[in-house]
DNA sequence: AATATATATTGCAATATTACGATTAATGTA
DNA sequence: TACATTAATCGTAATATTGCAATATATATT
């Protein structure tokens, strides 16, 4: 078919596939490194910065906002994009909880 | 067009963001956690307890293979998925070197 | 009000992903 | 060797993503 069942799967499950998609993108990675390094959180600097078209990143934006990673004030005529604090943290969170639940003992193989 | 521009971006990047594609889908993360539960680890089984068609779960247990993120071992004739526990531990490594780079203060909006 | 600047949206073509039935390949057992 | 069991691959249809040119929208300035 080609659509996900999410249904079959939980609702932590489907959310955090969600938020490490919009992560899973090399475009959306450097864009959060960039924003947190603070070199650049306003739509043409960063695709001054990265090479890309100015649509371009205003849509992989969208998507960073969408999965709450990361929020946009309006200052003036340009929209400045920084991290969703909350949802970072609980997403660090979220992902240390399935790393850490692996300990190299309980290989089967 | 619809290719990844992945010259522009570095090695890690590229990496990081094959490597979250891997785990950015519901089944996948399931497939994970069973197999880091011991659940269970052999294809046949993950499809029954997670109700998707063999041929789909074979699938996924390949895009996590080739992202290099389980080894398969063969036993008689079935084959034992578990976690590769070097890809693992760099991954949490370089996920907690992105998620603590953001400190609470360097926001600017 | 007209102009400049910055972001968002639309539309499109190329590519990639998802899921599964049918089939093939490989190992173990009678 | 024939048969059973399990995993992998092939083929296909549906859907999603990626990137950009063109355009629209929104705010600031003159």
């Amino acid at each position: 078919m080609g659509i996900t069942k999410t249904e079959i799967f939980t609702d932590e499950q489907n959310k955090l596939a969600v938020q490490l998609k919009a992560i899973a993108h090399p475009a959306r990675i450097a864009i959060l490194q960039h924003i947190i390094a603070a070199k650049a959180c306003i739509c043409g600097d960063l695709a001054d910065e990265l090479g890309l078209a100015q649509p371009t990143i205003s849509q992989h934006l969208k998507e960073l906002k969408n999965a709450g990673l990361i929020q946009g004030t309006i200052e003036g005529v340009s929209v400045c994009y920084c991290i969703e604090p909350k949802a970072w943290a609980n997403l660090q969170k979220e992902l240390n909880v399935l790393f850490s639940s692996y300990k190299d003992l309980n290989s089967c193989c």
